[in-house]
DNA sequence: AAGCATTATCGTATATTTGCGATATAAAAT
DNA sequence: ATTTTATATCGCAAATATACGATAATGCTT
């Protein structure tokens, strides 16, 4: 069987691995950066860039969204993709706390 | 069909994307935490603090270790892991990086 | 050598993710 | 009103991930 158990672990690490995984594929990853070095947002632009159909990368966009790490309002037919900077902060302060939470025993390594 | 294209994007997008992934379950960052607080490293160990089974402790092991954040290594019947910093430090600034590169256009939002 | 403790691996079941084409939806343009 | 354009959603197929029990492998202990 394979249940999610996902829900046994603490708040924040359940938290932090939802974060970590709308990284873990490079097209969110590219999605994240277009969207931050053109300042367009719409998804066609997205769609041209990537080598991925149109309605895989509305997936993505979709799930970036889900876990609050990109806006999308419509604008007209098309819809308009930006990054949330404030979950975006968020999470770069999660990161930086695990490692630095990590780093504090850095000296005593065992093997 | 649901190939790869992962290959497809940058090498850079590649390595981030699997170094998330590596966090992208709370079991492993809770692996990391225990490994990072007791400084024993001992499978064992971690097997009675999670609420999974010993062979998925295992698994997920393995899974750090291949993407090369934790060491391990034999003692006796026994098998000692650690965090291994140098990969740390990597993917840490892997991230802060892609945060930076990022927030570059911070200002100019659209939506 | 036999038994014990510890960990890794195998086999299997289920769940989730990835990807596409086809279709639906909604606004704009003709 | 109809067509065009842009995006989202549905349905499906294949690949991965998660989890466990059972078993194998390895090194101690007796």
């Amino acid at each position: 069987m394979a249940f999610h158990k996902k829900e046994e672990f603490g708040k924040k690490e359940q938290e932090l691995a939802d974060f970590a995984k709308a990284l873990a594929h490079p097209a969110r990853i590219a999605i994240l950066k277009v969207l931050a070095q053109k300042n367009e947002c719409i998804c066609g632009e997205i769609v041209e860039v990537l080598p991925l159909a149109q309605s895989t990368v509305s997936q993505h966009l979709k799930e970036l969204k889900n876990i609050g790490l990109i806006n999308g309002t419509l604008d007209g037919p098309r819809s308009c993709y930006c990054i949330n900077w404030k979950a975006f902060e968020r999470f770069n302060n999660y990161m930086n706390s695990l490692f630095n939470t990590l780093k504090i025993k850095k000296e005593k390594a065992c093997c």
